[in-house]
DNA sequence: CCGCCGTTGTTACCTGCGGTAACCCTAGCC
DNA sequence: GGCTAGGGTTACCGCAGGTAACAACGGCGG
């Protein structure tokens, strides 16, 4: 019958790629996010024109690759903001696990931020300016919404956090990009450090002598 | 002399590289950061080799051009932060002009934060991370070194005060950046509510009732 | 068995970009 | 006049993304 030659073809053009999406991925890991697309070809053992017929062009690939290792991080930052402790255990949790999966992979991390290959010829004028990763803007609406179901914040409550949820993500990435760069201190120390700025002790440390005051 | 005569070229080189500044600082706030070197030169009226000799490749024209925007907002900001004001307020201050700046201009901004073209040829495998512009770097430094000079924060303060200004200024890019694409609430909203999680509110607000909380 | 067609793959090309080598031409100085 | 110094140009290289045109394979209906 039809629908199962169809079938068998749908399946098989799946597997393959997947295929392509690992090929994809081993260059990507080794080369950085840099990879052409004539060494993704030539990983997955096969030749350009392929790849533009499965993935339409270097976006659609990228964005294919980026949602992969996207859903990945995200399964392990809910799951550490689910478990049952307190809600600064969870956050220590949360940011530890951010952190541990970019020093994990520094590769596929920058990766991940990179794709700003936006490419928007269509409209040109108004845009603006959006820099920032889809990975970070999915996280901070996740972010925004468990906030938003957990705590009680008052009239408002979808405004702030949304706001809080992006602040926080936007936290995290920059410190975490920062220490992934310097190595300044231990990931706990990280993370502890982070927490408690989020936890107001910016608020309440008192001035050095002598000065007018942070 | 041949001092005056060195002189004479040299001043006359200083303000040709000011005039191919300000050509390119027009077509970059055109065309966005994507602006190819033939479309800079046409707009100083010249060819591309001459840029080359004036900045040896595109990122050496990148940087000085983003130095100049990077230094006038850093003085901004500065001000915003040295202000003879209570902590809060000068924070807020701060906040308002990062993201007035980000406002008015973003293609600047849109700009300042993608020369990530590092293009590292040298070394290759045991690179790190670092995706973010170096605008985040300096500002993230200089709120550190603010911090540590006006806040007593106690054994580990050098630590503790680089940590949060990274984690400050990303946040603060990070809530700015997906604000100036969604513009889901007022300037003056988003300054009081990432204000609000900075004093520590996040810490203070109960639980939703049912949940096992945030 | 034969011709038809869709899938899968290839080679060979186009475009546009960053970057450079080689040449040109005018000015000033001996 | 000749001769070097800069500022300038044309013409090119290499490489990237992206595509058109063609070649093999396999099932299908006549």
């Amino acid at each position: 019958m039809e629908t199962t030659q169809q079938a068998e073809q749908q399946r098989s053009a799946r597997a393959r790629r997947r295929q392509l999406l690992e090929a994809a991925d081993r260059v990507v890991l080794r080369d950085g996010p840099q990879a052409s697309m004539n060494a993704i070809a030539a990983e997955a053992g096969i030749t350009k024109p392929i790849l533009y017929r499965h993935f339409g062009d270097k976006g659609g690939l990228y964005r294919a690759l980026a949602k992969r290792h996207t859903d990945a991080l995200l399964d392990a930052l809910r799951t550490a903001l689910d478990a049952p402790a307190e809600r600064r255990r969870r956050v220590e949790a949360t940011l530890d696990t951010y952190l541990a999966a970019i020093e994990a992979r520094p590769q596929v991390y920058r990766f991940l931020m990179h794709p700003a290959e936006d490419a928007q010829l269509p409209e040109q004028g108004f845009d603006v300016g959006r820099h920032s990763a889809p990975l970070l803007r999915r996280l901070g609406e996740e972010l925004a919404k468990v906030i938003e179901e957990r705590v009680d914040l008052g009239p408002d409550s979808e405004q702030l956090s949304r706001v809080w949820g992006h602040g926080i993500v936007g936290m995290m990435h920059g410190a975490g990009d920062w220490w992934l760069g310097e190595r300044p201190c231990s990931r706990e120390q990280l993370v502890r450090s982070l927490a408690d700025l989020l936890w107001g002790r910016l608020a309440d440390v008192s001035d050095r002598a002598g000065g007018p005051g942070f």
